[in-house]
DNA sequence: TTACCTGCTAATAATTTTCTGCGTAATTGA
DNA sequence: TCAATTACGCAGAAAATTATTAGCAGGTAA
């Protein structure tokens, strides 16, 4: 897998949950970005999905950016990617079991999250 | 409190924990960019911190930024401030109860965070 | 054959958002 | 007058995102 060791850490100095290397920061930049959330949640709902499927369900992501943010999901380890070759060729995606247990962080993440809204 | 209403939300449309708004979403919005960590984190660790000691805490962070950032969180809930009419002026901060309880998820992103940086 | 279609992805430039660096301001006691 | 504390404003740099174009591999329709 991919080395982040020149990652900046500005995260947390020494404070917090975290260290020097800072795991909360780590955390946040993985999930970071505007479409990882939303590809992680259409996996996550859907379970293994294609390219496409998951470009017409994520409604205003181009391609670039499905593309891109696919490549990383993969290379940090929260998503599986298995290519058959059919033609035209099929690629599938889905959460890793790493990934599977992010989830259930993130949701109780959305739930504070509604009671912030809420006191809004 | 402050109106969020017009944000757009492309976290999740219709799916997974979230639904239209999207908390999930939304908690990342409130807790996203390069400082606000960091700002929580400090305040969580020590406390009620005054302006400056939070400049010196929080290394490498610009007068724009804090001030910038500790008024969105502010703004958001999250932090409390509180002004003394002393000379020269003495403003303190500390997480809110909201904030408080945001902390301990933080903590399981991080230890989470933890278990992806050695998979790595 | 020719042209165009689907599925997936890369390359590049344009644009928008975020961050930094620097200067400055109000206050007032020493 | 100067220092200390808590900021705000603005220009430019840097980073993230979007838009555009194009590629390839093969299938379909004319």
């Amino acid at each position: 897998m991919t080395m982040k060791s020149d990652k900046k850490n500005t995260s947390c100095q020494g404070r917090c949950p975290c260290m020097n290397y800072c795991p909360l920061g780590g955390a946040l930049r993985l999930i970071g970005g505007k479409w990882k959330v939303p590809i992680l949640c259409a996996l996550n709902q859907d379970g293994t999905t294609r390219y496409n499927e998951l470009k017409r369900k994520i409604k205003g992501i181009t391609n670039t950016m499905l593309a891109s943010s696919l490549k990383e999901l993969e290379e940090d380890g929260l998503i599986y990617r298995k290519q058959y070759m059919e033609m035209p060729v099929r690629v599938e995606y889905a959460l890793t079991d790493l990934c599977s247990d992010l989830m259930p962080i993130l949701s109780q993440l959305a739930h504070w999250g509604i009671k912030v809204h809420r006191s809004e």
